[in-house]
DNA sequence: CATGAATGAGGATTCATTCAT
DNA sequence: TATGAATGAATCCTCATTCAT
């Protein structure tokens, strides 16, 4: 008996939240978060600036909150529709090309992250960092170490090649065009990625044995 | 009679203006541009604040300026160091090298130009585009088509092989240690990035294999 | 049939009110009544903020509703323990020794009273000299008054002296040490309305010897 | 040929400040420290909001220095006005004469005092009797002791005995008529303290000197 | 030119109050 | 009746900018 009521409640309240996050992803991306106005993430929600408060305790707490809610999101979508049955070449292919597509429908969210990263606010970065902890460890142990491990690539430090590998997928994200879609081509940068990545003497072998493999 | 003083004044006038200029890199860059303080910014140079004033009509000039200002040192830096004796990988390697000193010396300064790129505003972006195209230029024209006149690199899209550069470049910038030094290695970086470009000699089969999986 | 039923809802009403009114004093006493929050004071009550407006109409009439519960309180349990057998003096002793015991087991509602008395707001001030008048009117008439007419008290203004014995009562009744207890003795505050700083048997000579030491 | 120049800046922000403590006196009397409105303040004081800020780092600490510069001139006018020629009853007299005198000329700052005192914030409470220590002493030392060395008063506690005539100070200081003069007579409130209620006969002879006396 | 007091628009946050459930 | 989400006025405080000295 109380649990329609109560079901029906919660769906509201978290209706709203989600509404003032995303005004808030929109406001934050565009003014960057000092510069962020709460008053216009709520008229955008279509709500008075006091609900911002009902929800979020302070602006500092809704860009924390935004920023674990985008990253919860964007790792959900990533591991959704990535592929780990191909060989390594072929995931990072696949992350790219999946990572690119969450980008042109979050582009906002996004933007946020890229803006956090590169920005002055080191809590902010430290609660990126730990938020996308998963994403990290999933190129390392999902793409690179197994690709180390077959000898499609080369030796690297696992480390620096995934920072690479984040800090070339984070620029990409941030260079889109006027219809919001990702400036350069996926494909590319990651050949480009790949061929540095790539063992080199005995690649043919290498890339045959792996697609044989599947 | 009236030469030396001039000049003397200029030169007064100009290291005002020097110290204003590097307290505004110190304070952009820990506080970001909205979160700059004029005040801050004019006690640290030891001034008041109406010095800034006096020489900057406003906080939005004052960063434009200090744009500019570091562009024009960090291209100038980075033309005076790089060796465009050797082969494209050498030079290319040399501008890492180069261009990672240069952020261990200027570190706020190049903090602000990272945080201008990836952040909101548009205005700041624009202009450090406009201050850094030389450098653009440079990448482009001395390094990539020349590798690619010499058959060094493989056949790319200058532009996103240029844009990928910087984003590898800015990047790394970003991520300095404590003691300020660029935490990724530029012999890695590089290599990385030229096992990307280098023109490959068993690519044809490789590029197959990959595109007949999708 | 209803009445039953109808008496069980008063009486649920009636304590819900009263636990309000508790949590109030006790909000009132800590913040004062600007610093005062409405829904601290639900939450300290068991209830949701929107509880308070189903008893009270504001915040204001919820100040004034304690004022009066705490002075109705006040005055019955000085009436109930207050012994008016004795000469005026004892029953001065007693007024104080009761009225400094109920400070010790309400000690908030006491300090919100000392609160209006010696704060900025006319109205609630105004409201605790109706809601205490029949206090000031036991100690004029039935303490200060017997005491003049049997000749105990020396000539005085009336509502001088009463006017001086609630200053006294009430400043004392603000200095609560951690226990909660009064920090002034009763005993001796009374001894000092009673009899005052001079000393008593030698007065003559001494001032006499005093006044010719300078 | 710095110095009038420097003794005139100093002069007209010395001026500022002052005026901006007055009206903050007068703001905080009416509305009490909560309900205080910064705006307000400098409004009265003719300067706009930001100028308190300029010389106060915050609303407590403009409230904090009211505090202090309230007490340092309390203090010195008594210190001023009082005669500690006389016996320590006419120096008792005379403390609230003149201590009446200063809160016909500063009413408001005294209520400030005085809702410090009996209000809620025990900071503010801590401050003004760190200020107010020294007319603690005063008390105690120059009038008290004197009178219980000589003889002219009955043995007490010299703590207690301080903390109601303190007690009964500010309690007269908050009861202030129209026309802004001290309700209360100064000669009776003194004659109460020093001789209480009792009449003397019963003490029989000392009524009558009492009564001779007067 | 350097100074720093004054300005006042702007923004985060609080909170009494309303009202639909 | 109890609830608590939504409201928006109110308020403290910041800070870029101006300008008289």
């Amino acid at each position: 008996m109380t649990r329609p009521r109560r079901t029906l409640r919660d769906q509201i309240l978290a209706e709203t939240r989600q509404r003032l996050l995303e005004a808030a992803a929109s406001e934050f991306a565009r003014e960057g978060y000092t510069g962020a106005n709460i008053n216009r993430i709520s008229q955008a929600a279509g709500f008075a600036k006091g609900t911002v408060y009902n929800h979020f305790p302070s602006k500092q707490a809704l860009m924390l909150a935004l920023i674990d809610e985008t990253a919860a999101t964007h790792i959900e979508y990533i591991l959704q529709h990535l592929d780990l049955e191909g060989d390594p070449a072929q995931r990072l292919e696949c992350f790219f090309k999946v990572g690119f597509a969450f980008v042109e429908h979050h582009s906002s969210q996004v933007q946020v992250i890229v803006n956090v990263v590169y920005g002055p606010d080191g809590e902010f970065k430290t609660r990126v960092y730990q938020a996308y902890a998963q994403l990290f460890k999933l190129i390392t142990q999902d793409i690179l170490k197994v690709g180390l491990t077959r000898g499609d690539f080369a030796a690297m430090n696992l480390d620096l090649a995934t920072a690479l590998i984040m800090t070339v997928y984070l620029g990409s994200c941030s260079q889109l065009d006027e219809s919001g879609k990702v400036w350069l081509d996926s494909g590319r940068v990651v050949k480009f990625i790949l061929d540095g990545l790539r063992a080199r003497t005995a690649a043919k072998s290498k890339t045959r044995s792996g697609s044989r493999r599947r």
